[in-house]
RNA sequence: GGCGCUAUCGUCUAGAGGCCCAGGACACAGCCCUCUCAAGGCUGGAACACGGGUUCGAAUCCCGUUAGCGCUACCA
């Protein structure tokens, strides 16, 4: 009946899949079989236009914990029915964020675009049934129109002026060659449902217009694809952004007209900047990618992404994933919508860092060092980041501080190292110079915290010296900058020579 | 323009008629600790958008106003 030119039509292989996941048993979801009809099935459906949005990682963690919760099945399928965006680099984009949030899914991925047969068969069936019709209204016509309504300033309805094109002139047309669309005939009636997070919502019909569900060239449009497949995949809950609450009428009298009962909707509210606009690429990292390579742990991202937009009740903020999963509810959710607060993300970052030993660390910073270049070679990392990560809030901060520790190299005076070194003037040289002296009297095998202290007490009372005067010069010589470990631990972690090299480098440069 | 959603400290939120002249967390300021910073402890400033109802009593219920946001495609 349509052509076999619809390119978004045909079945698509998944990407290759980097994922720790199995692969899905079932390669389709029409053979699954019906054993969970009782429990939850929800679905996690991005499209491959872009990268992983963290709004996308809370929709899709949502759903996940809701899954994880009830004991249902947490799906992945991916919305590709918009064959110009997407692409398969960003699918796997999206699978890889999912998997680093840690975020596993039971089925799929599916791919929309490969059931393109079921969307046009669920649009002829509407057809068939005389709730929807075929439309010849060119793109150019319409757009005019729709021009034409918002300079009057009235709200544009399709006209209809297809709807009453009797049976043998479509076939005439259609014969001929003539592009047509199928658009769907909202009813009038009120449009209701009782959403779980916002309560009931209503629309009427008539404030509806007559959506196209199937394009002139066969595939499916959005509204139609979605339907037909939650319908397919026996969807139970609808948990998405409450972007989509107006798409929800439209959906709802889909499924009515195919004769089934619509799911549990449950809208959650968007996740704005700082300036209260809709969180894009202007208010900078957006994509979960980005909080990756800035070194924030999953568990963090998890944990904050939560409770933006749901709170367990309470003063509950550090949850472990477990207790996570105890405390969810669709009824926790929030309203309205929610400001991400870098700066809070930060702080839960630090905590989770500090809650981690410096073994379990071991791995992420070698990649984030590796990621900067730095050569960690054999060095056993373990005392670095131990000395490090109790003032740092991200992986990377771990990790430029580990580098500057490994590295003279990685030494650069910061402003405030500048200017701890004007104030002091001559004293800094000569407070270096006394410090090294001492310090050199330190055989290797004495090189210890606890004997550094003491020599370096010991040197500034006798020298009349306050600790600090004495110690903040060591601590700008040999990191740059005037806050890190204790002292004596900074020279203990860098090692004794290569110390004693940057106090007499910095004294002799100052 | 139409339709819809939303409204508690700067931010995330607790609060489901009296427990609230509103609690916690982030951020901010001060103090303690201290060689610096972080952490930790203590302290402080900081909010129920506005106007009407209902009620003995409202942040909580109802109505209106205002503001913000979303949708209004042969995008998803």
């Amino acid at each position: 009946m349509f052509g076999e030119r619809g390119a978004g039509t045909g079945e698509r292989a998944a990407p290759p899949s980097r994922s720790p996941f199995p692969a899905p048993r079932s390669p389709c979801w029409r053979h699954l079989r019906v054993t969970t009809a009782a429990l939850p099935r929800v679905r996690f459906a991005p499209s491959p236009t872009g990268y992983l949005h963290v709004g996308g990682a809370r929709t899709a963690l949502f759903n996940w914990l809701f899954a994880r919760k009830t004991g249902g099945t947490f799906i992945l399928r991916i919305e590709d029915t918009d064959k110009d965006r997407s692409t398969d680099a960003h699918t796997q984009v999206i699978l890889d964020g999912l998997a680093w949030m840690g975020l596993a899914w039971d089925e799929g991925p599916y791919f929309q675009g490969a059931e393109g047969a079921r969307h046009r068969a669920d649009a002829e069936r509407l057809l068939a049934a005389g709730k929807a019709y075929r439309c010849f209204c060119t793109p150019d016509t319409l757009d005019a129109q729709r021009r034409a309504a918002e300079a009057a300033k009235s709200a544009f309805r399709y006209d209809r002026r297809c709807r009453g094109l009797a049976a043998g002139e479509v076939e005439r047309r259609l014969a001929a060659g003539e592009p047509a669309v199928i658009r769907f005939l909202m009813p009038d009636d009120e449009i209701a449902w009782e959403d779980a997070v916002h309560g009931r919502i209503s629309f009427r019909g008539t404030d509806l217009d007559d959506l196209v569900i199937l394009r002139s060239d066969g595939s499916p449009i959005y509204n139609l694809a979605v339907v037909s497949d939650d319908i397919a995949m026996r969807i139970t809950h609808v948990i998405r952004g409450d972007d989509h609450i107006s798409n929800t009428p439209k959906q709802v009298a889909l499924y009515r007209a195919l004769g089934h009962a619509p799911p549990v909707f449950a809208h959650v509210p968007m996740i704005l900047g700082a300036d209260g606009k809709k969180l894009s690429k202007r208010h900078g990292a957006t994509a979960v990618g980005d909080y990756q390579d800035r070194g924030i742990l999953p568990a963090a991202m998890r944990n904050f992404l939560a409770l933006l937009g749901w709170s367990p009740g309470g003063d509950r903020e550090i949850m472990a994933e477990a207790e996570m999963i105890g405390l969810f509810s669709l009824e926790g959710i929030q309203k309205k919508p929610a400001v991400f607060d870098t700066a809070k993300l930060e702080w839960m970052n630090g905590q989770y860092l500090s809650m981690l030993s410096a073994g379990e660390l071991l791995a992420p910073v070698r990649r984030e060092l590796d990621r900067l270049g730095v050569d960690s070679g054999s060095r056993d990392l373990g005392p670095l980041i131990e000395a490090t990560k109790a003032r740092a809030r991200t992986i990377t901060h771990i990790a430029e501080q580990v580098a500057v520790r490994l590295d003279a190299g990685r030494v650069t005076r910061d402003e405030k190292g500048e200017a701890l070194v004007r104030k002091l003037g001559e004293a800094y040289a000569a407070n270096l110079g006394l410090a090294a002296r001492e310090l050199a009297g330190v055989p290797p095998a004495e090189w210890t915290p606890d004997r550094l202290i003491e020599v370096l007490k010991a040197a500034a009372e006798q020298a009349g010296l306050k600790l600090g005067d004495l110690l903040q010069p060591v601590r700008v010589a040999l990191t740059g900058g005037t806050v890190s470990e204790p002292v004596n631990e900074l020279l203990h972690v860098v090692g004794r020579d290569a110390s004693l090299a940057r106090l007499h480098a910095a004294a002799r440069l100052a």
